[in-house]
DNA sequence: TCTATAGAAATTTTT
DNA sequence: TTTCTATAGA
């Protein structure tokens, strides 16, 4: 039970609700906070933990806080910061599931058969690991495709389902073969001292599971436990959460289930409504009251999210002053879409009548797929509106970065193959495709490591002078770059992180390469490495005036080693949500996912259309369409006091243009809160039928006359039925590139359906249906597009 | 052995 | 529109 607060404490827990007041304050127990958007969670999270440190008297490094992302944890510290002392702050421990995990794997998993030095392989990574999988398995990727094999791979990761149990319960075919897909993809990783993402949390239970001693020694260190967000949590997280807690029981989780938007990854939203009955002498705590929004805005995510079935009531509400209505607008298509909201928002900078304008950066722009923030974004640009789009892994992404970091990565981790091919040969060095293929046949016939039969390629039987020469000149650099980081100083004698990104991107020929890169006239590629050095020097900074802080001034010299490898832990675990910067004024784009957790004073939504919000692959199912309502209503609760529903008639994606069917949300708004706009220009578009499902598909093209096209809401639609149904053998088909064309097939292979189709000119071709966007012709000869018998999704009402 | 080119396929959300 | 893959040519 929540001590009552003593007098003298008055000044830290002093202006909190009663409610927050009753989670500040608690000490000890489990204890459940439901907290409703901008319902003050964070400063409730906050102020107990200043509570629990400064005037009951734990020990800041026993408190253990898990946030969402990277960048919440640095808020979580600063905040706290401000209660309690900077030193006390420093000594908790803040960080997101996949951090910490990563860090205690570094300290503890020796006991897993683990290096320090592992790699921690991203999406691209384990593609490429894959690949080659599936390659060495001789599975055809057509069939089984590598994402799907991840796909499935990462799901029973996430339910703790090892490689062999997952073949044990694999009952199909289909199974059968992920089954052997993940055993020999475990395989791979273990030989290359790498983890996935999801292994991060994984070994982690492992390591709690089979380590007991372990385990206890993290329950004497973490004996006040948090947890943010904890809607979004998996069965892993959910596992080492209990883990624990199992001990001590004081486990503080914060959420809401209403706003739990990554069931697709494998959150749980039980973890959070049985939370009772996980501990019975849980303590609960609901934080209704919204301090965020105007009550029209709450209003509308309210009406919104009561369509959602089997969730507990929650009763939201506001003292707020009453301000504007909701905006729906119509806009013409997506780059007149953009400049509305540039107008709009430029408008809300100058600030009307008398009232003051609002800061660039108390705007934001949401949207449901990253592909929309490029129209968005050029408008911007041109209309000369400061912005930033919250895309963490983007710079990573780049070619020429994932080249250099795949170097260091191989200087990090010697048994790292995957990350090893992906530079043997980049920039080009003379060992070619064949050359590797001999290597490695090498390595595996006499079961030496890749990186040994590098250093001595004489053996290896095939290899041409030339490509011997390069292998061993290139095993050379490897080694030289590995004794530097080992500590020889008698290479280089103070070794800084920044300089030794540098040489490596020098000596391994990518800066000669790319200041001689003719398809990159502007040397942009260059200025990108020229940035990851920077970002090295940022870092290496950060972590000195961290150790510094821990230290007490006395400044203890990290080794090279250490900051190489908590530089690449770094890199592998940015979020999106983590390259925002507040206070840099500028508007903020940024994914419906991303801005979890965040607030602006105006925020417009864009594409708010059928098949992008809620998204075509996720309509199919109940479970799905909430998940996308719980999507919409997250971005509709960041808004403070100006919000802006926008949806286009016609929308170019993937540089096809269709026509659009408005948001089936739009009918769950309560209209007393909305106001709707039309700034739609119909001049240029023949629009007979604008919001029905009236198969039109013809577009008015500026010169009168009329193309045919294919909608993006009917293609997507016709996905969700049974496709190889709609397409019997015979079955006479329009393909927009290969023409007319008969179905000789359909077949349902791996996780795709793919039908073999005769094309009058274009010969035999097996497509895959999902994106084929066929048409069918029916007998009559008239044309039909496959969602048009789909009445189920086709009721749309007009708003 | 490497590179240029053309053609075809694939498009959610992310640690 | 972008990205990947296959293939031919240097």
């Amino acid at each position: 039970m929540p001590d009552a607060p003593p007098p003298q404490e008055n000044d830290l827990l002093a202006g909190l609700t009663e409610p927050q007041l009753q989670a500040a304050s608690h000490v000890d127990g489990p204890l459940l906070v439901l907290a409703g958007p901008g319902s003050g969670k964070t400063r409730v999270v906050t102020h107990r933990i200043a509570h629990l440190v400064r005037e009951v008297g734990i020990a800041p490094w026993n408190v253990l806080a898990i946030t969402f992302t990277n960048k919440a944890a640095g808020e979580m510290r600063d905040r706290v910061a401000q209660l309690v002392s900077e030193r006390q702050a420093r000594a908790l421990t803040v960080a997101t599931f996949h951090s910490l995990c990563a860090r205690l794997l570094r300290q503890y998993g020796d006991r897993l058969g683990l290096k320090p030095g592992y790699s921690i392989y991203d999406t691209s990574d384990q593609k490429r690991a894959m690949k080659q999988c599936l390659d060495d398995l001789d599975i055809n990727p057509k069939n089984f495709p590598p994402a799907a094999m991840l796909a499935a791979i990462s799901n029973a990761k996430n339910d703790l389902l090892s490689a062999s149990a997952f073949t044990q319960q694999a009952s199909n075919f289909y199974d059968r073969t992920v089954a052997k897909v993940y055993t020999k993809y475990e395989k791979t990783l273990t030989k290359n001292d790498a983890l996935d993402f999801d292994d991060l949390l994984f070994k982690t239970v492992r390591l709690m599971q089979q380590h007991p001693d372990a385990l206890e020694e993290l329950r004497e260190r973490f004996q006040y436990v948090m947890i943010d967000e904890y809607q979004d949590t998996n069965h892993a997280q959910f596992m080492i959460a209990h883990a624990l807690a199992s001990g001590h029981q004081n486990l503080m989780v914060t959420g809401d289930p209403d706003q739990s938007i990554y069931g697709w990854r494998g959150a749980d939203i039980t973890n959070i409504l049985d939370f009772e009955n996980h501990f019975g002498n849980a303590t609960v705590v609901r934080l209704e009251q919204n301090y965020r929004s105007t009550p029209s805005i709450l209003a509308a995510a309210d009406t919104l999210i009561q369509n959602n079935k089997g969730r507990r009531h929650k009763q939201l509400w506001t003292d707020n002053p009453e301000g504007d209505p909701v905006q729906v607008v119509t806009c013409g298509d997506g780059a007149s879409e953009a400049s509305w909201v540039a107008d709009t928002f430029k408008s809300l900078n100058q600030g009307q009548d008398g009232q003051p304008g609002i800061a660039w950066g108390q705007m934001a722009i949401f949207y449901r797929m990253n592909s929309l923030s490029r129209v968005m974004e050029d408008t911007l640009r041109d209309a000369g509106i400061p912005y930033q789009i919250a895309r963490g892994t983007a710079f990573y992404d780049r070619k020429e970065i994932k080249d250099a970091v795949a170097y260091l990565r191989t200087v990090a981790n010697p048994a790292d193959e995957v990350n090893l091919l992906r530079i043997i040969n980049t920039p080009a060095r003379g060992i070619s495709v064949p050359s590797t293929k001999h290597l490695r046949a090498h390595a595996l016939e006499h079961n030496l490591p890749f990186s040994t039969v590098l250093e001595d390629p004489t053996p290896v039987a095939g290899l041409n002078t030339r490509a011997h020469n390069s292998v061993a000149k290139f095993a050379a650099t490897l080694q030289n770059w590995r004794g530097q980081v080992a500590g020889d100083t008698s290479l280089i004698p103070d070794p800084t992180l920044r300089g030794f990104v540098e040489d490596v991107i020098t000596q391994s020929g990518l800066e000669a390469f790319y200041q001689n890169d003719t398809s990159d006239p502007d040397r942009e590629r260059l200025a990108n490495l020229g940035e990851l050095v920077t970002s090295a020097q940022q870092f290496e900074e950060d972590m000195l005036l961290d150790a510094e802080r821990e230290q007490d001034g006395a400044s203890q010299t990290l080794s090279l080693h250490d900051k190489l490898l908590g530089f690449l832990e770094r890199i592998a675990l940015v979020a999106d949500a983590d390259t925002v910067q507040s206070d840099q004024g500028l508007v903020t784009l940024m994914t419906l996912h991303a801005a979890k957790g965040l607030e602006f004073p105006a925020v417009a939504l864009i594409g708010v259309e059928d098949g992008l919000l809620p998204h075509s692959r996720s309509s199919e199912s109940t479970e799905d369409l909430e998940e996308e309502r719980r999507l919409l209503f997250v971005g509709i609760t960041r808004a403070e006091k100006h919000l802006y529903l926008c949806h286009a008639k016609y929308r170019t994606v993937f540089g096809q243009s269709g026509p659009t069917v408005k948001s089936r949300f739009f009918n769950e708004l309560p209209p007393d809160h909305i106001n709707t706009v039309d700034a739609s220009d119909d001049g240029t578009y023949f629009d007979p039928d604008p919001w029905g499902d009236t198969p039109s598909g013809s577009i008015r093209q500026p010169d009168g006359s009329l193309k045919r096209r294919r909608s993006l809401g009917q293609a997507q639609r016709g996905v969700a039925t049974g496709l190889a149904a709609d397409y019997p053998p015979g079955t006479i088909v329009r393909h927009a590139t290969f023409g007319l064309g008969r179905v000789v097939n359909v077949a349902t292979t791996g996780a795709s359906t793919r039908a073999k189709i005769c094309f009058n000119t274009a010969g035999n071709k097996t497509l895959v249906l999902q994106y084929a966007r066929l048409e069918r012709i029916n007998p009559d000869g008239t044309t039909t597009s496959s969602s048009d018998t789909n009445t189920e999704t086709g009721d749309d009402i007009p708003f």
